[in-house]
DNA sequence: AACATGATCAACT
DNA sequence: GTTGATCATGTTT
C-alpha cells in the first residue's frame, strides 16, 4: 500500500533539469490530486518529452503563444491544454530560464480515489482509466483552468514513492507527424496500464 | 488544414 | 485479442 506523503515532493530541482532525464525520471512516481477532500493519486507509467529547441513536434517550437506560455514559465508548472477540441492533455514544464519545454504525461497506474476516477472518467475498469494523456486528465478532472498551476501544493504534486530499479523503454512519440526520428517516449516495459504498444529500447 | 486523442466498429488472426 | 478506418470536436496556424 502507498502512503501518500507530501514531504518526498518533487521539488524545483527535479523538474529544472534536461527535459528527457525528467521524462525518464517520472517514470514510477505518484501524481497526487486532492478534490474536495478526496486524494486521487496514480503512478506514473508513460511520459514523453518535448524539447525546448530543435524539435518541431513541441508546442514552443513556433514561440511563446498565448496557448504555450505555460511552457515558458518556471520548471514545476502545469501545463494544461485542449487538443482535438474535446480532450485535455497535461504536462510539467521543465528546464531552466523559461526555455519552452515540458513533459507530457500519458499513462498511470490507478493506486488512490479509484471511484472518484471511475465517475469523471465514465469507465469502470481500472486497467482504462489513465491509459493515454487525454484518458488520464479525465480520470483527474483536469481542466484548462488548471493550467499554469503550480506542482508544488498540497492540491497538486508529484512524489517519489520509493527508489525502485524500474525496467524502463524508450521509442518514438505516439500521434504525432514531425520529429518521429527521436526516440523521447518513456514508459515502463510490460506495464497493463500503458497507452501503446510495448516495443522499446532500453534506456 | 492540421492537430502531443479516443471511441466505435468491421474484419481479421 | 488485435488492427485499421473513420469520425467527433474546436482551437490554432
Amino acid at each position: 500500500m502507498i502512503n501518500i506523503d507530501i514531504n518526498k515532493m518533487l521539488n524545483h530541482d527535479f523538474y529544472n533539469r534536461n527535459t528527457e532525464i525528467v521524462a525518464k525520471d517520472l517514470i514510477g512516481k505518484i501524481l497526487v490530486k486532492k478534490i474536495d477532500n478526496k486524494i486521487l493519486a496514480a503512478r506514473i507509467v508513460e511520459t514523453e518529452a518535448y524539447l525546448p529547441e530543435n524539435d518541431p513536434a513541441s508546442h514552443s517550437f513556433i514561440g511563446k503563444t498565448k496557448r504555450n506560455q505555460a511552457m515558458f514559465e518556471k520548471a514545476g508548472t502545469l501545463y494544461v491544454y485542449t487538443i482535438y477540441g474535446v480532450h485535455r492533455c497535461i504536462n510539467f514544464v521543465t528546464e531552466e530560464e523559461y526555455r519552452g519545454a515540458a513533459v507530457l504525461i500519458r499513462a498511470a497506474e490507478p493506486i488512490m480515489g479509484i471511484e472518484e476516477m471511475k465517475r469523471y472518467r465514465e469507465k469502470k475498469e481500472k486497467k482504462l482509466l489513465c491509459k493515454g494523456p487525454a484518458n488520464l486528465a479525465k480520470s483527474f478532472n483536469f481542466s484548462i483552468y488548471e493550467d499554469r498551476k503550480s506542482l508544488f501544493t498540497d492540491e497538486l504534486f508529484v512524489f517519489e514513492d520509493a527508489d525502485l530499479n524500474y525496467p524502463i523503454l524508450r521509442s518514438s512519440r505516439i500521434g504525432i507527424s514531425k520529429g518521429i526520428e527521436l526516440k523521447l517516449r518513456f514508459f515502463l516495459k510490460d506495464s497493463e496500464f500503458i497507452s501503446a504498444n510495448n516495443k522499446g529500447e532500453p534506456v
